[in-house]
RNA sequence: UCCCCGGUAGCUCAAUCGGCAGAGCGGGUGGCUGUUAACCACUAGGUUGAUGGUUCGAGUCCGUCCCGGGGAGCCA
């Protein structure tokens, strides 16, 4: 982020701490004519047999990097420098001096130079030029040191800051609800079975799933698809809280847009419909892409130039426009009249495609739409049935390029109808007594939703595919590191 | 899981109708230069994803499998 600062730390015997190369530029005047420390990885080396080198150093602090001159008259330097190749980890001191240079408003003219550990430029995977994602997803461990994989950690982890404090300025307590659960049809998809039988020498490994073998909980657990239905828990009690963690999908998915492990941002608030719920949805995602605007600015730029050409106007669009809103039969509706010939043909009861999603919120608004009553037959349990008794209180974010990027509803309150809803998808009120029991005891309406991370970030950078999002990506077949 | 398109040098890609395996970048060597996607010259680098088949001859055609990408479904 913008305004951060360089922690103290340990001097480590020598003349002073190293420096932040994001720090070193935004104090540059400052420290112009000082001597200073930098430790980093080397980005490329340009030689100039006239007498001095170019070393451009990147410390992952920000997107910049810091150029260093090496005199070739220091032969102490120079023995060095032989091994300061593209991906080499070092440290170097020097005065920071203006550059005459165009491309850096300051250089360091190295004294010393330290070299941590080479990188051989024969076997050095990364490039100075472009690579593709497809390969870089290939070499996991080294793509974060690239200009598009470091920025795009650096915008996530203020994101994620950021979500933090939206909620907690807001009153929203922060709720850790389970990993591992034991509710398994909330109709979001295939769970990950969490299997622990005992493991003995004597005994052969039984087989997964084998229903005679007692397991770690002695029931199925589950890695949690939504930690939903426990948040709503503590919404009756606290008020307002959200949950940001990982969530799990064992769906076989294989798209730019999904991934079977991915970060979750569930608010649950008490006293809320599903008006209230709409508009703390459409201030959270602008709330966090002006932050993105305002702290990321030089990531920001890099993706709008090499990404997606426009993205900083889409963003500062998007946070002028309000989100338009439409029923679901509306959105029918217009669909129908919009005289565009689908693959799947609109009708009143079908869930909407991808093709129509898309169509709304690229063609028709041009801007992030809201979805709202969707038909129940369509939508879990827990939803809200409305006064028509033939829609439910739903609602999806839809924006342009990405498609879903929130759901949510409000919740089912009154507990006959609770009852009626799950007798009609068949769910089972023995599993469920205690979400049933919170209808008993002091019911009160409520909503929420659920902002995937991802999917966000997707949007705030331009990056097509979600796997460069997620510096970890779990997907059908991958599981690295 | 289904549909479509791919897999050729470290990377990004080309190879006409089935007829000698190519380029740029990167690497190495030399030259040049306050350079900055540096530039110029030379040079090394290949089991064409795997496997079986058709053919005088397969990177190219056919079967099977593996991997990647795009789309769909599922959803966030």
């Amino acid at each position: 982020m913008a305004t951060a600062v360089t922690p103290p730390r340990k001097d480590r015997g020598s003349m002073k701490e190293a420096l932040r190369i994001a720090d070193l530029f935004r104090e540059e005047q400052r420290l112009v004519g000082q001597t200073i420390r930098v430790q980093g990885w080397v980005r490329t080396r340009r030689d100039s047999k006239a007498g001095i080198s170019f070393i451009e150093v990147n410390d992952g602090s920000c997107l910049k990097n810091l150029q260093v001159i090496v005199e070739l008259a220091r032969p102490e330097l120079v023995e060095t420098l032989r091994s300061v190749t593209t991906g080499a980890g070092i440290q170097v001191e020097g005065v920071l001096q203006a550059s005459p240079g165009k491309g850096q408003s300051v250089e360091m003219h190295a004294a010393s130079i330290r070299l941590f550990g080479g990188a051989d430029p024969a076997t050095y995977p990364l490039q100075k030029k472009r690579h593709s994602f497809e390969f870089l997803r290939q070499i996991g461990h080294l793509r974060p040191r690239t200009n598009t994989l470091g920025a795009v950690a650096r915008v996530r982890s203020r994101l994620s800051f950021a979500v933090h404090q939206f909620f907690q300025e807001r009153g929203f307590f922060y709720l850790h609800t389970p990993i591992i659960t034991s509710s398994d049809c909330e109709g979001a998809g295939e769970v990950f079975r969490v299997t622990t039988p005992p493991s003995r020498d004597d005994v052969a490994a039984p087989e997964a799933g084998d229903a005679n073998v007692p397991d770690f909980f002695g029931k199925p657990a589950y890695l949690t698809v939504s930690g939903q239905l426990q948040a709503e828990i503590y919404a009756l009690a606290l008020g307002r809280v959200y949950t940001f963690g990982p969530t799990f999908r064992a769906e076989n998915s294989n798209t730019s847009r999904h991934l079977a492990e991915f970060w979750m941002v569930e608010p649950e608030m008490a006293f809320c419909d599903l008006q209230e719920d709409l508009e703390v949805a459409q201030a959270l995602i602008k709330n966090l892409l002006q932050v993105v605007l305002t702290d990321c600015n030089e990531d920001l730029e890099f993706f709008s130039r090499f990404i997606e050409p426009g993205l900083r106007e889409n963003l500062e669009r998007t946070l002028q426009t309000p989100f338009e809103t439409v029923t679901y039969t509306e959105a029918v509706e217009q669909l129908k009249k919009a005289g565009e010939t689908f693959a799947f043909p609109v009708k009143w009861g079908m869930d909407l495609q991808a093709e129509h999603e898309r169509f709304l919120t690229e063609k028709i608004f041009e801007k992030p739409v809201a979805l709202v009553h969707f038909p129940r037959h369509l939508k879990p349990f827990y939803m809200r049935v409305n006064d028509d008794e033939k829609t439910v209180a739903a609602m999806d974010i839809l924006v342009p390029g990405i498609g879903e990027i929130i759901g949510g509803s409000q919740r089912e309150e009154r507990l006959d109808m609770l009852l009626q809803q799950m007798e009609l998808k068949g769910i089972s009120t023995e599993d469920y007594r205690w979400y049933v029991e919170l209808r008993e005891f002091g019911s009160v309406p409520h909503a929420g939703f659920g902002l995937g991370l991802e999917r966000l970030i997707q949007f705030a950078t331009g990056l097509p595919n979600i796997r460069e999002v997620i510096p970890f990506p779990r997907t059908p077949g991958h599981a690295y590191f």
